[in-house]
This record gives C-alpha cells, structure tokens and sequence, in this order.
RNA sequence: CGGGGCGUAGCGCAGCCAGGUUCAGCGCGCUUGGUUCGGGACCAAGAGGUCGCCGGUUCAAAUCCGGCCGCCCCGACCA
C-alpha cells in the first residue's frame, strides 16, 4: 500500500489539493503548451452537464445561439479604447498565414464584442430589428501570466451572450435578468451560493457601463467571481457606428448587454464542494450521479448479481439516472469505494449476495459518511430521493461556511484584520477609485461587488462618511 | 517579470552536499498465472530507463562546474 493512493489533505495544501483533485479524478490534463488544459471527459461531461442547463435557461429567455470566427481583424479590435486597452496585452496574434506575413494581424478573440458589433452593424437598421439575443459558446484565448487549471488557462470554453437593445432600460433589464440566471444556475444546479451585486469602477470590465458579477466562496475562503453581466450602454455601438431608426425616426446608436460563464465553474465546483477524499460532485451536474459496485465471490453468486442489477439498471435508465455499472472483475470492492468517491460520485449502491437474499439495496451517500439499506422495489424513488436530499446539503453546507467566514466590519483595522483571518468582509463603503487601489495594495483583498440586497446606514470603513452602501471585500482568485 | 521548488521506468520518488561494486534502485501501476473479493487483496514470474538538453572538469559523472530548455508553486495582470 503506498502513500500516493488519494489526493494531498486540503487543509495541509490547498492549492497542492486543487491540483490533485483534477489530475487524479481525470478532469484534466496540462496541455504541452504552458498554460493550456486538456479537458478530458470525465471533466468534460461536468462541462456538458453545465451547458445543458445554461443553454435551456438561455433559450427560454427568448436567446438563440450562432457562432462567429475566431479571428479578429487588428482594426476592430483599436475602435473601442477602453477595450483595447483592457485586452490588448493578453492577446494572442496571428501574423501568419499560408506561409505569407498577412497584411493585417489577426488577434484571436479574447472575448468576441468587436466582431460581433461589426456584424451587428449589417444586421441593424430600425428598431424593429431589435432586440437580438444571440449567445454562443466558444473558446477563447487570453495570454494570462499565471495560469491554473479550470480558473485561469490561456484558451477556455465559455459562453457569451450579446444582446443589442433599442433603449438603455432595457439593456440594463437584460443584463440584470442574465445575472439572475447565473445566480440560478450556480445555487440551484451547482449547489453553490454567490452575493450577487455590481462591480465597482475598479473592477468592472473594460467597456462597460455595468458589471454584474456572482461571487462565490471558495474552500480556502477566497472569492471566485463565478459570472458576469454587462451592460454595455451605447459604447460598442459608438465603437462600431451601429445605429439603428427609433420609432419616432430618429437615429440612434444602440444599446448592449454581454455576459458570460466559463469552464471555470467546474473550478468552483471543485473548490467550494470537495473535501480530503477528492471531488464531490453536485448530482445535477455530476457525470455518474450513481455507482453500483457489486460484490460477488463466486461464479454463481456473480451471474445472480448481475441479474439483479440488470433490473435496477432498467428502472433507474427508465428514470433518466445517470449511472454506471462498475462490474470490473480487476478491482475489489474496497478499492471502487474508495475510487468513486474520490471522483465525487454522489451516490453508490452496493449489491451483494446479502442485498439479493433480502431483495434490498445498500447505499452510501458521498456528503455524508454511513449506508443505509433499501427496499429494492423503491430503488427509483429512493435514489431519487437521496440525490435531492445531497443537492440541497451541498448547498446547505457551502452556506454555512460562508457565513462562518463572512464578518462585519465597520473600521480599516477591521477589515485588516478579517482579511488576515481570511473569508468575506462586508462594511459600508463611500471611498474613491484611489481609495480602492490602495485598499487593495495594503491589504491584498479587493471589493468584490456592491451586492444587491443592501441595508441600512453607515458610515465609510475608510473615510467615515456617511453611506448607504455595503460592500464585500475579499482577497479573490 | 521577481522569489521558491523540481526534471532519474507510465506515475510518485530515493540516490547527488563526501564522483568509483548498495548505481541504475524503491513504491505504485502494467503483463502472465493462481488464490482472493462487504472499505484501496496476496503470491510467483516478467516487461519497462538517452538519469531534461548541450558543453566542461576527471582515469571515471545521475552525482562536481557552466549554459540552455521545460514544468509546478508563491507574488504583480485577469473570467
């Protein structure tokens, strides 16, 4: 028996932890290029799980999905000045092509505003024209310095809305509606909580009037900004001369929203839900949201096993359960315990010849430890049961270790020392952009958002004036 | 780009700091056969390595010196 079975404790190192998690449950992999990520299936089904639900929340806000190039031309991507100089320098350029130097660099999108706009640009004449709703899901490629996997990797697959709206109310109507969707999909699928807010200047994206973000807890108490929604106001349609004829005949540029989730929620799942044992995967997003491990000795026990499982196979596929049968006669029970649920299979059914004789079904649940015995007639309903009951207690639990990690402060020295402690800071806030950066460089922890649900008054940490405004603060990934 | 660490079998590592018959080793995994199987099974037999790359020192280099390359972790930029 060797020591290097399971992953690195997470408390002893939770970046070593983070790591092991992917490696060893075979989300990922690096890739040959410094910074890239081979996502392999088993991740990637998380990933096809996540977008099987954004996409069907999406569509049913009346959006529609296309595609457009990955290359933007150079010129494109100087109109918008704020963006440029926001993307600009973790841009990747083609200059080759066909063996010719091309006359006109190509950057591969970072995000895809510019090209689209410049397309919207055709497409748009009168406000009948509008709204447009189109999302599509894509990679794009950003030369970060410091990569990880899942959270920061130089190309990553996402999904970007880009809306175009005849008034500014109701491209802030959409930008907000979208963020709400993110809140949804990450608390209600991904069993993970986030504060949803505003950005504040300094940390808005480039270009945008607004930025909505969801902000999320992660396991060594730093906050991952989840998702993010912009309103994007008349600045691209400026950028891009995209006009439209309002309804009394009068031209107008057009108003725009963005936003976007990416592969690194699989991060966030990662961080907020496992443990020493490895992954924990929420069933609604799992891969396998069951294991059945059998146990047999000998041959006749084995084909009556078999059989059993046969029939509580049809019943959970009939079900819609997405489980896998590990019948492998290579592996003893005990090491296909101690496996899936380092890989974060929610739930495991254990069929032996004890379950056969008494026409029952044993169960272990991945969130807690113990099995309990079932009926086998009620496989369904109980399975089904269990992975309700483990979607709501992953989220339960991730609640409260955030608000266990979350303090009140109402000074600077507050705040310091809640950030040395590490976790959520929250406190009133009427400081300046400057007051921001040096915020930040004194105490490593930037404003993560002014979320939504405000309260009372009081006064700023910093300047002591009097304000309405809450703020978190946390140091974040 | 700064700081730290690491490149030796598929993976994880020991051996380098006192160069040479403990120098090509260990654990896991892999292959074959058998016994096992309700919490990471055991026995036996096997396969597998340009010691990151280039150069230098030396009778002799995984080991010492110089250069290069790559990766990971920690900081500044960012979803």
């Amino acid at each position: 028996m060797g020591e290097d079975r399971g992953v690195t404790q997470k408390s002893k190192d939770f970046s070593k932890w983070y790591t092991d998690v992917i490696l060893r449950c075979e989300l990922a992999d690096y890739g040959p290029v410094k910074g890239t990520m081979v996502i392999r299936p088993y991740g990637y089904a998380v990933w096809e799980n996540i977008q099987k639900i954004a996409d069907k929340m999406f569509k049913e806000t009346g959006h529609v999905n296309a595609y457009f190039p990955m290359f933007i031309p150079e010129s494109f991507m100087k109109k918008e000045a704020e963006h440029v100089e926001g993307f600009a320098p973790e841009c990747a350029v083609v200059t080759h092509g066909g063996g010719k130097e091309l006359e006109e660099p190509l950057y591969v999108r970072p995000t895809s505003e510019t090209i689209i706009w410049a397309m919207y640009k055709k497409w748009i004449k009168s406000y009948r024209d509008l709204p447009i709703l189109i999302n599509q899901w894509a990679n794009v490629v950003r030369w970060e310095m410091r990569t990880r996997l899942f959270l920061r990797t130089t190309e990553f697959l996402w999904q970007e809305g880009h809306t175009a709206h005849a008034t500014y109310e109701e491209a802030e109507e959409e930008a907000r509606r979208m963020i709400e969707i993110y809140r949804k999909l990450l608390e209600d699928y991904l069993a993970i909580p986030v504060i949803v807010g505003k950005k504040t200047e300094a940390e808005k994206f480039a270009g945008a009037v607004h930025t909505y973000t969801v902000e999320a807890m992660m396991g060594d108490r730093k906050a991952l900004q989840a998702g993010t929604s912009h309103n994007l106001g008349q600045n691209f349609a400026k950028a891009f001369d995209v006009k439209f004829l309002n309804r009394e005949n009068e031209l107008e540029y057009v108003y725009a929203t963005s936003w976007g989730v990416s592969t690194r929620l699989i991060g966030a799942v990662i961080m907020v839900h496992g443990d020493d044992k490895g992954l924990v995967l929420p069933p609604e997003v799992a891969p396998y949201q069951v294991v059945i491990v059998p146990i047999w000795k000998s041959e006749d026990e084995k084909i009556k096993i078999n059989e059993y499982v046969r029939n509580i196979s049809e019943k959970l596929n009939a079900a819609g359960i997405r489980f896998y049968y590990d019948d492998r006669e290579q592996e003893t029970p005990g090491w296909k315990f101690n496996e899936w649920e380092m890989r974060g299979v929610p739930l495991r059914l254990e069929i032996g010849p004890r379950e056969v004789a008494s026409n029952s079904v044993m169960f272990a649940r991945r969130d807690v430890p113990g099995k309990e015995t079932g009926s086998v007639e009620n496989v369904v309903g109980l399975v089904k049961e269990k992975l309700t009951v483990i979607q709501q207690n992953l989220f339960k639990k991730a609640l409260k270790f955030r608000e266990e990690n979350t303090y009140r402060v109402s000074s600077y020295d507050e705040l310091n020392e809640a950030m040395e402690r590490g976790g959520f800071a929250i406190g009133y806030w009427a400081g300046t952009l400057e007051d921001e950066r040096k915020i930040q460089e004194e105490t490593k922890a930037t404003i993560r958002c002014i979320p939504f649900e405000q309260e009372g008054e009081g006064k700023c940490i910093l300047t002591g004036k009097k304000t309405s405004t809450l703020v978190v603060f946390a140091k974040s990934y």
